[in-house]
DNA sequence: TTTCAAATGTGATGTAGGTCACGCTAGCAC
DNA sequence: GTGCTAGCGTGACCTACATCACATTTGAAA
């Protein structure tokens, strides 16, 4: 049942960018595997092998990176139908060097690397499907790094909370601060002085 | 001549990644368009609508954002075989944000958004390499937005000219400060202080 | 209900890098 | 040649944010 559901969203995320047939989709779909990952689970982990991307289906994931003195930057909080993994390991076949854990309880879709090319090369539609979720990754990276540059950690703190105000229920504020770079004792003294 | 060797150059890059017969490359290459800019010379300005994306075949371009206090952040320099352009804009058709224009002489290719989109959809290998062309740009990017958050200016800088020695004495002192995100004191102060 | 760890607030102090101001040099325009 | 502007160095001072230390709150587990 949760599986037909998972499907069904798969699909409508999908078939927004791009045609596919109902045995098209079953056929793609049928290389997904579904998983439960329980809060604060780890699904890769720094040094890893990196098969698979994943498909969020419910709960909310982070992709983050460990430095040499253990502080934590967080590339990336992954929600329903947004994509997670260590691309650059996937893509390269090197081990993970970011990892990627469960913020709540979580249901995602993995689809392997080869199991993606293999797809993208046997239909002309995935493949155009994939192209434009890197493009909008891509855009949106590049934004980032732009922000990040230009803007203090006040503005920061805004501009995501207005881009994705579920977050702020779901995400301490501690790693609301390591995505946007900063110590979460600056981001509390932020809000504490504000009003 | 030099259209012979551009048409070189474009067909070493993009078939280094995937398979196209000599009359799909023909094909692919006639919706290109040459062009010569002049040092200094603006591509793309902020408010312009975007048509193109840009393959460099010889010079070093700039895509840069300029804030309201003036202060320039360079997203990308461009060397031969880069692609270039203000992809948020090509890909959402809004107004640049982003600007390009030349740091020396320069010849490029252009290839208008809607011969991409058609030459993707026409044939499959072109859309295969866009998709490997915006993976990479997504990963590299993620890991400046990674090294900015956890490095200092010295080792961006280092790393910087260790990926890309040319930029050394192609690009002035203050574009690269405004690539690392610095100020040109800043950076200036960094390699007195070395050595 | 108690307990313990995670999450959060806040003061004191340190520091990387920004800003402003000024001077020098080199190459290009006339 | 003369003048002018872009590029670069450097000192003095300022500021946003980090770090460290400690207190308080909270929520889940036992």
């Amino acid at each position: 049942m949760l599986c037909m559901e998972a499907k069904e969203i798969l699909k409508n995320h999908v078939c927004k960018i791009t045609q596919l047939t109902d045995e098209q989709f079953d056929y793609f779909f049928s290389h997904f595997k579904k998983q439960s990952y329980k809060k604060g689970q780890a699904i890769i982990s720094d040094g890893d092998n990196v098969d698979c991307e994943y498909f969020v289906i419910s709960g909310c994931l982070k992709s983050f990176f460990i430095n040499d003195d253990l502080k934590m930057y967080i590339l990336q909080f992954a929600m329903p139908t947004w994509w997670a993994s260590d691309f650059n390991a996937l893509y390269n076949h090197t081990k993970a060097t970011i990892n990627l854990d469960c913020i709540t309880d979580a249901e995602v879709l993995c689809l392997s690397n080869s199991d993606r090319e293999k797809l993208c090369n046997e239909l002309h539609s995935v493949e155009h499907f994939f192209r434009w979720r890197t493009n909008r990754g891509y855009v949106a990276t590049q934004k980032r790094l732009l922000s990040l540059m230009n803007n203090n950690v006040k503005y920061r703190y805004e501009e995501l909370l207005k881009m994705y105000p579920e977050l702020y229920n779901i995400v301490p504020k501690n790693l609301i601060a390591a995505y946007l770079g900063v110590s979460r004792e600056t981001l509390s003294r932020l809000y504490s002085s504000e009003k």
